[in-house]
DNA sequence: CAGTATCCCCTGAGATACTG
DNA sequence: CAGTATCTCAGGGGATACTG
């Protein structure tokens, strides 16, 4: 009989570039990196280290890590409450390559900032791609 | 007088947060380990091995990358057309570490999906966060 | 403290059609 | 071939209020 017949296993496989792309959450970089220097760490530890997470997105970045087992949670039933998250064998691996990427950037910040002027100084109004659309209420107001 | 006073320069500095978050991009990664690899690439070919990128997206990808100094962009004036793009010095560093993640991604994607497997088997129902609102209409019709 | 529940806003990204 | 112009939409992500 195959695995199907199970009835658990749906996923008949789990692409690469779509791994990449949970990857590439806009938290996920920050917390892994986060927990990279420092682990374990409390929830909120991590929420005030980020600066700019909502518990929301904190949270579900955490929750989608654990469950691809990258990283670690353990509950300690006091009260208040204590959660503790650290990077899984796994998740230490993928944290170290992150913290290369994270490195890089700060390395060449204002290599990529100067660029930047170049292009709007020289060439175009370089309006990305279908800039000048213009939303529904998009006047920031 | 201070730079500012030329009205070019808004942007006070770059925040490496920031940078990263163009950079996690969809496409960013594998347009720059596609480069990577073989390099240069025509526009073509990089749609083609891609896979599943709209021009649309693959040229504001490429565009956005180019303004960054991340890659170079080179157009024969002939007829058809003919745009040959490469990494850049800058590039060429980014992209070994982007090449790091995909292979990372590639050699523990099975490892990700056991986990997953298991926590869906033994844990929550893990509806993510959020999950069972539903929008407008997001009935998938 | 850690986490859920809602509501809501963008905007990233796809589809399609057209141009030099 | 390479690129632009539009239109459309799903859902990532933020803000706020509430609970064990």
């Amino acid at each position: 009989m195959s695995v199907t017949e199970l009835g658990i296993v749906q996923g008949v496989e789990l692409p690469t570039r779509e791994l990449l792309e949970t990857l590439t959450n806009k938290w996920t970089l920050p917390v892994l990196c986060a927990l990279h220097e420092t682990s374990p760490m409390r929830h909120g530890e991590l929420r005030r280290q980020l600066d700019g997470v909502s518990q929301k997105m904190l949270t579900a970045t955490l929750r989608t890590l654990e469950r691809d087992g990258i990283i670690e949670r353990t509950v300690y039933p006091e009260v208040p409450p204590k959660v503790e998250y650290r990077l899984s064998g796994l998740g230490t691996s993928l944290a170290a390559i992150f913290s290369l990427l994270q490195l890089w950037a700060a390395d060449h910040a204002s290599d990529v900032q100067a660029h930047r002027s170049d292009s709007d100084a020289v060439g175009a109004p370089q309006e990305k791609l279908s800039a000048g659309h213009r939303h529904r209420g998009a006047l920031t107001a």
